[in-house]
DNA sequence: CTAAAACCTGACGTTGACGTGAGAGGCAAA
DNA sequence: TTTGCCTCTCACGTCAACGTCAGGTTTTAG
């Protein structure tokens, strides 16, 4: 397929399939007039660099971590930085149910604020709440 | 305290507080000369304005959130960003889950790979793995 | 008193993952 | 052949969350 089909099925701009490429994330054939050719396993490989991104990896790391995750060939080095990948990726979910966590107790609270029609104010604001909205 | 201190509580530069504060995130107290004075509780939301920019909200999402999280006060409209970014945050950790699942299964292949000596090669490689490594 | 350390306000620099044209060529249908 | 969409390669623009440097004031330690 062309890169225009894979942009459409996976999601992503053109723009940034062209710069994956750039980037050395996702390799194409060229047509003899220079057109880009992709198999079908590149929509999954697309997806995969995504969530990636997602997880917080920067193009050069994914590029590092590449012949790991795509031959199974790895090196004791590859695997440790894989391993402390998957360890920073687990933090993120603890960090994030965390916060998670948070939202849901104001949400909860400033409903039965809202209900109740209180306003439980703090003494000392270290932020600029919205005191006085008359001015 | 002043803001080196409350730098060094947080972990978070000198430089980021004084955006924050341009951000309309978090307010001081100015002594005479102009110096910055932050109440002990600037520390812990300091630590959630970072939490929250884990989470991937921007400074502009924050300060819309504010009233809500600091005051408890809200409107319904507010309350509906609040689960709408929960929500967000829900996703996101199920994205990583998932991530953090597939990370897991190429390590474990890739262990085996490295043990057996066996070097799995996929057909048609979208990507530009490295195969020769002889040049 | 004085020197170092901490603080102040601008204001320009950085980085990553693209967006956004410009200008030119390629490809199937009518 | 012409029309219209798709694609190509530069190459500059963007945006957020700061970093960093300059030049000056304030606070603190000795």
């Amino acid at each position: 397929m062309r890169i225009g089909e894979l942009a459409a099925r996976t999601g992503v701009s053109v723009r940034a399939l062209r710069y994956y490429e750039e980037q050395g994330l996702l390799a194409a054939e060229r047509s003899p007039s220079g057109q880009r050719h992709y198999p079908d396993s590149a929509v999954d490989w697309v997806r995969l660099i995504q969530q990636l991104y997602a997880a917080g990896l920067s193009s050069k790391t994914i590029v590092e971590l590449m012949p790991c995750v795509v031959d199974g060939r790895a090196t004791p080095e590859l695997l440790a930085r894989l391993a402390t990948q998957r360890d920073d990726i687990d933090k993120q979910i603890a960090g994030l149910t965390d916060t998670r966590n948070r939202l849901d107790s104001v949400i909860t609270g400033a409903t039965t604020n809202m209900l109740t029609g209180q306003s439980c104010r703090a003494k000392d604001a270290p932020h600029p709440s919205a005191q006085d909205e008359r001015a």
